[in-house]
DNA sequence: CTTACATGCATAATTCTCTTATGTATCGAT
DNA sequence: ATCGATACATAAGAGAATTATGCATGTAAG
């Protein structure tokens, strides 16, 4: 993984997108996903993913399912119609960030 | 400005970026040009821009040169050997996380 | 002439977000 | 039976920023 600190800021974002694309998903799946669509760069801490998660689901952009697989818990996340518009916003600001952000450091994106 | 979340940890790298690229500058003179570089989006406040560069300086990736104005203090920072470097570094950095989450957003840049 | 804004540096208190550590527990393979 | 993967959760601590505060000079407007 690389230098953790420019993810900052960043986690809310990939949650809601990885969620709004996928549908309905449990935390480990999440963090298996993001490793996969980030080429093993992204490895997401469960000391960060369930705090946020739950953040989330507070913030009522997420909604939650519990379900026994089993013996085991597993608890589903799915995104509501407030936080599809939200990740629409936040990733029109990350555009927005990345497009400013080169200008400042004069370095050719893509 | 855009949310400043997304700035955390790109701060060191936009003012040795900044310093390596016009010499010498003293701090107010960094806000102003990184307010221009960036159209107005990235104001940096005193209380991030005065500590970071001190600990830029006790990094040694920095040095510093105290003038006096007529009756005001100027410090200039003139970026470093190893702070050039770093810099380099930072920003190949940068574009790979750039990339990474371009991948997970599955958005377009450029 | 005084008030406000820009220039110029600095530090302290607080907030936010993440890492690291810890705890609990199930499942499958060796 | 033991190890690694699966699965959720919280607490303590670190790091980097914001906000607030303090000090001081220069300059334009009213």
């Amino acid at each position: 993984m690389h230098s953790p600190e420019l993810l900052k800021g960043t986690l809310q974002t990939i949650l809601l997108k990885v969620l709004k694309d996928n549908g309905k998903m449990y935390g480990y799946e999440i963090t298996q996903k993001v490793k996969g669509l980030s080429l093993g760069r992204i490895l997401l801490t469960e000391g960060a993913l369930y705090p946020t998660l739950h953040k989330l689901e507070a913030d009522g952009l997420l909604q939650t399912e519990t379900v026994l697989m089993g013996k085991r818990v597993r608890k589903y996340y799915t995104i509501t119609v407030t936080g599809k518009s939200l990740v629409k916003e936040r990733i029109m600001e990350f555009k927005d960030f990345i497009k400013t952000m080169s200008a400042v450091l004069q370095v050719q994106i893509a």
